[in-house]
DNA sequence: TATAAAGTTCAGTAATTAGTGAACTAAATG
DNA sequence: CATTTAGTTCACTAATTACTGAACTTTATA
């Protein structure tokens, strides 16, 4: 296994931790290290020695996403796939949706206890008013990275 | 099903979507939905009707998680369970390892890349000054929670 | 020191998810 | 309009992960 190949199969592994298919991470580190931005279908397939159908099931998935973008060469008809950039925001954005979600799990847990005013309460309500919290501040955040990201080009 | 486990069970898929077992979401839901503190390992089984060895094995993941916590009461050898408050602090601080990871990953594969100077190369560096952004403003928001949590007391 | 209570461990099984490969669609080229 | 190319779909299989249940450890009580 060449130094590269290794190091394609620990993306994989990095992001199967985070709930995505080994395959998607062995793509991304693929992309991540290729010489260019003009990946086919074919030079990922060929270079990962998988079959076709996880090749398309996966690229459909990590397009889905917004980690990756396909784009086409004119007067070739195959697609080439990058790395996102427009994802970079997203990310933030995508965290408000999780942590919007997670606090209404909160409270319609809270609800099912009768006994207000309890300890428990008072802590759980501390969670929630910690999420309210981040809730707030990720978009300060995406406006502030928009800002520098704005004055660096 | 009543509305209380129905509840659970939501909490399970929706711990599932982030790689954590359905049963440990499910304990969650318990601990959240619950009318006390006070949660025994055997409420959390019975209630769940689940077996022994899968309460204990994803108790304790998540009490390595930092999601729950133990603790005794004098007089009695049972274990309570509750949701933990030392973790909100600790979410920030994970997120910053995974930025920091990721960035360690850009940063391999675009040295595979022996191509400087390409299009490609100047869009991968900017993810990675997001990453390094991200990674910069985490801490500052965790101090900023501290604060506004301190002053809450 | 036997008995019980509280939880752990682990082998086996169930359930889920990922990957393969062959048949297929759609579009382009000779 | 037959052939090739590019990619998709889907049934099957492989691999992984989660759950069960029974045997076990440890600590406490009669």
């Amino acid at each position: 296994m060449t130094e590269k190949e290794n190091y394609i199969e620990q993306v994989g592994l990095f992001y199967e931790q985070y709930g995505l298919p080994k395959m998607a991470g062995r793509i991304l580190g693929y992309l991540i290290s290729s010489d260019s931005d003009n990946n086919s279908f074919e030079d990922i397939q060929k270079s990962l020695k998988a079959s076709k159908g996880s090749i398309s099931g996966n690229i459909n998935l990590l397009l889905k996403q917004g980690m990756i973008v396909k784009h086409m060469i004119s007067g070739d008809r195959k697609s080439y796939y990058k790395m996102s950039l427009n994802s970079l925001e997203s990310i933030l954005d995508s965290k408000v949706n999780s942590v919007t979600q997670f606090k209404m799990i909160l409270e319609t847990g809270l609800s099912f206890d009768l006994n207000d005013n309890s300890l428990k309460k008072k802590n759980l309500t501390k969670i929630l008013n910690y999420y309210e919290f981040l809730e707030n501040e990720i978009p300060l955040l995406r406006n502030k990275w928009e800002e520098k990201a704005n004055n660096q080009m």
